[in-house]
DNA sequence: AGTCTTAACTGGTCTGACCAGTTAGCAGGA
DNA sequence: TCCTGCTAACTGGTCAGACCAGTTAAGACT
C-alpha cells in the first residue's frame, strides 16, 4: 500500500490511492476492503477522512457498505456508475483498449438524437451557437472546446434534461479526449464542415437534416480515429 | 426545514431532508447552503455524519464544495449526474412533467445499438435468456424484472462496457417505472412479440434484423405510453 | 449434538478540538 | 483621500478517541 506522504490533501490522496489500487487489481471484484481501522492507518489519514472518502467511492459503485460486514469491492465495469470512467482517466495508468472508439460509439447512438431534438425545439440558439463555429482556430485544443459546448448545448436545448445528465458523466475528460482525436487536420476539416451543415439545418428548421448530419460526422469520426490510430502505431515502429 | 426525529439513520435522513429541499426549491441553484456546522445542528446530526452526506451529494452534482467558501446549491438539471434520477424517483414529491417520456426517447437512441453489439458478438447468450421470456406469466412485475435483465444483459454482451455503466444510473427505478408501462396489457402483449422475433434474430445472427425489431419496439412503446392508457398516478409504493 | 449466549469483529455516529483556505474590514501609511 | 496590508472571523478539512449498532462465529449450556 502506497502511504508516501504527498502534499495533497489527505482525502484526495486518499481516494486516489484508492481507486488505483482497484484499477490495477490489487483489490479484485469481490474481495473485502480491511476494516475502515486499519486501511485509515494504512493510508496515513484518520477514520472521519476515510468514511467521506468510501462514501463517494459507494456513490461511484466502486464498492459496496454493509452496516456490520466487510465492505465488498464492486466490479466497477459491472456495477459502476458513469463516474468510474472520469477516474479511470485521471487515475489510470493507460485507457483500456478500445476506450476511445466506445465513447465514440456511445456518442453515435446519442448525439443524433438530441441534436434532431435540440434543432426542433431551440434552431435559433444552436445556430446562433455554430456561428461561432468559423472563427475557430485551426488546433485541436479551439476544437475541443468547441465541440464540447455544443453537444452541451444541445442536450440542453434537446429539452430531454436526461441526455444532460448522461452528458456530465463525461465532463472533465471529453476535451481531453477530443483534442487528442482533433490533433488530427483531416478531424478539424470534417468537423469544421460539419457544424456548417447543422447550420444550415438549423438556420431552415430541419431536424431531420440536422439529424442526418450528425450521424454521418459521428460515424466519420471512428473511422477517422481508427485510421489515425493505425497510423500512429505504424509510425511507432 | 424539516428535523422531525426519525428511525432513519442519521445520515439517510439528513440526504433525505437535503435532497427533497433541493428538489422541492428551498434550496434554489445558485443559493449557499448554511454552514456545516449551522447546518448539522438543523438536521440533527453532526458535523462528520452531515459531512459525509454533503460529500456523497457533490459527487452527484447536488453541490459544490470548495474549502473557504460556502457550499453552493447546483441546478441539479444542468450540472447534476445520471444518480439524480434515482434521488428524483425517491425522494420527489411527483415526478417531472414528461420524466417517463424522456426515459423511453434516451432508451430508444440507445438500446437500438447495443442490441446490435450484443447480438453480434454473444448471439448465444442473448437466445439463451430470450428463451425464458415464454414462460413469463402476464403480469407487469414479471415482465418489468425480465425486461430489465434483458437490457442489462444486452450491455454487458454489447463488449462496450460504457453502456453498462449508463444503464447502471437506472437500476433501481427501472423495473418500478416499468410496472407501470407494463401495466397495460398491450405493452406487455407487444414486449412479448419483440422478445420472440429477438430471439429469432439472435438465433439466426442477424445483428441488423436486431437492431430494427428493437428500435421498433421501442418506438411503439413510446406511442403506448403516451395514448394515455397507463396514466397511473405516483401513489403507490 | 443442538441451541443459545456472548464476545469480537464490522461499519455508524458522536464529541470537540484544531488546521487551512477565503474574505471583509479595519489600521496604518503614502 | 486613497491604497496597502494585516487581522479576525468566517468557510470547509482533518484529527483524535470514544461509544453505538449490526453481524457472526466461537464457546457455554442444555
Amino acid at each position: 500500500m502506497d502511504n508516501h506522504v504527498l502534499s495533497q490533501r489527505p482525502a484526495l490522496h486518499a481516494e486516489q490511492v484508492l481507486i488505483k489500487a482497484m484499477l490495477a487489481g490489487s483489490f479484485p471484484p469481490g474481495s473485502v476492503l480491511p476494516g475502515e481501522r486499519s486501511l485509515a492507518a494504512q493510508l496515513g489519514v484518520t477514520r472521519p477522512t476515510l468514511r467521506e472518502v468510501l462514501q463517494r467511492l459507494e456513490r461511484d459503485g466502486w464498492i459496496t457498505i454493509r452496516h456490520g460486514k466487510a465492505t465488498v469491492v464492486n466490479d466497477f465495469w459491472r456495477d459502476g456508475g458513469l463516474n468510474v470512467l472520469s477516474a479511470l482517466v485521471r487515475y489510470g495508468e493507460q485507457l483500456p483498449d478500445g476506450f476511445i472508439p466506445n465513447l465514440l460509439e456511445v456518442r453515435l447512438a446519442l448525439a443524433p438524437a438530441y441534436t434532431r431534438a435540440a434543432v426542433t425545439r431551440s434552431a435559433a440558439v444552436v445556430a446562433e451557437l455554430l456561428n461561432r463555429s468559423d472563427d475557430l482556430d485551426d488546433v485541436p485544443e479551439a476544437f475541443a472546446a468547441f465541440d464540447w459546448q455544443l453537444h452541451r448545448t444541445l442536450t440542453i436545448c434537446s429539452g430531454n434534461p436526461i441526455y444532460t445528465l448522461i452528458l456530465n458523466g463525461f465532463a472533465g475528460f471529453y476535451e481531453q479526449m477530443a483534442r487528442l482525436y482533433f490533433a488530427q487536420p483531416e478531424a478539424r476539416a470534417s468537423s469544421r464542415s460539419f457544424y456548417a451543415a447543422l447550420r444550415g439545418a438549423a438556420l431552415s428548421g430541419d431536424a431531420g437534416e440536422a439529424e442526418r448530419v450528425a450521424r454521418q460526422v459521428l460515424a466519420e469520426s471512428i473511422a477517422l480515429w481508427q485510421s489515425g490510430a493505425a497510423r500512429y502505431h505504424w509510425e511507432e515502429r
